[in-house]
DNA sequence: CATGAATGAGAGTTCATTCAT
DNA sequence: GATGAATGAACTCTCATTCAT
C-alpha cells in the first residue's frame, strides 16, 4: 500500500493521538478500540493504516528517535568543556526522570518486556549503541582536552556503558516512584566524580 | 476462607505451576486459563484459591522473598574481607543476570509496570530498602576494617544505592539480550574500583 | 452513543424479539444468550445496544406504555354513559386477564419483585397514578351526570384505587390459572353494583 | 430415603435458615450456596436433604401452612359478632401488609411466577380455596345472625373471593412500597361497608 | 476511502452437583 | 453420615477483525 500525502498525514495524526494514549495507559492494556476512540475515527479507518497496537507502537518508536545528542554535538562543535557537556546531558536526563509519568517511557518498557523476540529490539539496540558512541566521543574529547583526568582511554566505552546503565536503572526507580531529585543528584555526582 | 493443610499445599502447588507459567510467558499475557491448564485442574478449582492472575502473582512475590542476603550476613559473621563479600554478591548477581530468561524477573517488571498504583510496590520498595541497608552495612564494615579506602562514611548509602541502581540497569539490558559476561564484568569492576 | 436511523430500527427489532422471549419465559430466567438467539444476531451485536436483560426490559416497559386510557377519554368526549365507559374498560381488562399467558404481565411482576430498589418502580408507580387519575375523572363525570348514585364525591379516589387493586389481585389469580370468565364477571359486577 | 429423628431435625434446621434467606433475598436469586452458607453446613450435607432451592421452598410452603383461620373458628365458637370477626381478620392482614418486607411473601410470588407448571400451584390453590371457604362460613354466620344485611346468600362466595382478591392486590402494592396505613384502612372500609 | 455495524473467539466468573476421604 | 474440594457447564462481557454501504 503506497500512501497519498493525505494518507501520510492521517498516519501522523494517528501516531500523535496513539502516543498520548500510550503515555496515559502504558502499552499492554491499550486496545485498538482505545486508539480509535482517541482518534475519533472509525475502526475500519484505523485498520486501513495499522492492524495492531504493536504496529502502531513500533512506528511511534521509529519516528520518535529525536535527536537527544544535540547537546553533545553542539557542545563539542562550540568547544565547550567536556564535563559541562556531560553535566548538561545528565541534567536533561534528570528532568526526564522527574517527569517520567508524562513520557512514553513506561509504555516502552512494557512493550519491550512483552515481546520476547521483537523486531523493535533492533530499534532499542541501535539507540543504545548510538548513545554509547556519542558519550564515548565526548569522553575522549574530554580526555584529549585534559578535562577528564581519571579515565583511561581504554576504559572510555566501559564508562559510557556505565552511564547509560545507571540511567536505565534510575528510569526503573522513577517509574516506581521511588526517586527524588536528591537521589538523582547523588547518583549523577558519583558519575562525575569518577571523571575528575 | 481459612484453609486446611491440604488447601495450603494446593496453593503451594498452584504457585509453583503458575511461577513456571510466568517465567515462560511473562506477566501480562498470562490468563487464568493458562494457569488452569498448567496446573491440570478445573477452572472452578483455581478460582477457589485465587480470583485473578494479579492475586497469584502477588502471592508468588510475597512468598518469593528468599534471603539473598545470606552472603552478606554470613560473610560478616565469619569476618571475611568486605571486598570479597561484595564480590561474591556481585558474582551471584551476575549469574542471575546471565540466566535471567529462566527467572521470574521479566514478569516482575511487567507486573510492576502494568499496575500504576499497586500494592506490590510495597513489596518491591521494601525489598529495595532492605538491600540498600545490608549493602550499606557491609560497606561500613569494610570501611571500619580499612578494606574499603576510597569511600567516605557519608557516601555509604549513596553508593549502596548506586550498586543497586546499576544492577537494575543491567537487568533491563539482560532482558533485552544486550548483555554479555564481559560487559557485566566490566561494569562490576567499575564498582569495585570505586572502593579500593 | 447516539444512534443512526438503522440503529434505532435495530433496537426496535431487538425489543420486539426480546418481548416475545419475556412473554414466553418470564423475566428472571431470561439470559442475554436467549435474546441473542431469538434475534439471530451475534453476542457482540446485542451488547452494542443493551448490556443487560434489565436494560432491555426497562426499555420495553417505557416504550410499552400504550394508551389504555383511550376508552375513557373518548367515552367522555362523546358524552357516553359513565357506567358504560367503565364497563368497557373492565371488559377490556377482562380480555387481558383471560389472555394473560400471552402478555408480558408475568415478566413484569417477576421484574418488579426481583429488583427491590428499582428504577422501574418509577414507571409502574406513574402508571398506577395515571390510572387512578383517569378512573377518578370518569367516576366524577358519572356522578355529575347522575349516572353514578351510590358513590360520594369524597370517596371517588378511594374507589378508583379499589378498582385497580382488585384488578391487580385478579391478575395474580390469572397468572396462577385460578381464574375463569365467570369469576371475573362476578368480581367486576361487585364493582359496578357499588356504583348504581 | 427414610430419615432418622436427627435427620428430621436437621431438615427443620435447614428450613428455618433457608426461610430467613428467602425473606431477605426473595426466591429467584437464592442459590444452594447461599443456603449452605446460612446454615453453616457443608454442600454435601445440604444435598443429602434437598437437591434444589425449589425443593426447599416447596417444603417451606407446605410446612408453613400455619392456621390463619384461628380468628374465624374461635370467633364463631365464642359467638362473636361476624363483623368483628371479619374486622379482626382484616386488621391481622393489615399488619402483615405493613410488615410485608419481613415476610416470605415476596419470595412466594417470585416462586409462583417463575414456575409455570408448578406443583406448588396445588399448595397455593388449596390455601386459596380454604380461605374462601372459611370466609364464606363467617359471612353466612353473619347473615344468619342478621349482622350482615347487605349481602344475599347467593353472593356469599363471590364476596369471599372479592375479599381475598382485594387482599392479593394490596399485597402487590405493599411489595412495591406503594401502600400506606391509610390506604389499607380505606380499602378495608369499602369491604365492610358492602356488608352493613 | 471512510464508516461503524456485525461477528465470534475467548477470557472471566459462578455455581450446581459429585465424590473421595 | 458429613465434609468441602473438585469439576465443568453456562453465562457475561469485551474486542480484534471484517465487510456491506
Amino acid at each position: 500500500m503506497s500512501l497519498t500525502i493525505k494518507g501520510i498525514e492521517k498516519k501522523k495524526y494517528i501516531l500523535e493521538k496513539a502516543t498520548s494514549v500510550f503515555i496515559r495507559e502504558g502499552y499492554t492494556s491499550v486496545t485498538m478500540k482505545d486508539i480509535v476512540e482517541e482518534c475519533n475515527i472509525s475502526r475500519g479507518g484505523l485498520y486501513k493504516y495499522y492492524s495492531s497496537t504493536k504496529e502502531i507502537f513500533e512506528d511511534i518508536l521509529s519516528f520518535g528517535k529525536e535527536n537527544d545528542y544535540f547537546v553533545f554535538t553542539k557542545g563539542m562543535e562550540n568547544g565547550e568543556n567536556a564535563i559541562e557537556i556531560l553535566s548538561d546531558f545528565l541534567q536533561q536526563q534528570k528532568s526526564e526522570l522527574l517527569n517520567i509519568k508524562n513520557t512514553i517511557r513506561r509504555a516502552i518498557y512494557e512493550f519491550f518486556l512483552s515481546h520476547k523476540n521483537n523486531a523493535l529490539n533492533g530499534i532499542l539496540k541501535q539507540n543504545y549503541t548510538e548513545t554509547v558512541s556519542v558519550i564515548s566521543k565526548t569522553l575522549n574529547y574530554g580526555i584529549s582536552r585534559n578535562e577528564i583526568t581519571k579515565l583511561a582511554s581504554n576504559d572510555v566505552e566501559k564508562f559510557a556503558n556505565h552511564i547509560i546503565i545507571l540511567l536505565e536503572g534510575l528510569s526503573i526507580l522513577a517509574l516506581g516512584e521511588q526517586i527524588s531529585s536528591k537521589l538523582i543528584d547523588e547518583q549523577l555526582d558519583i558519575i562525575i566524580k569518577d571523571l575528575i
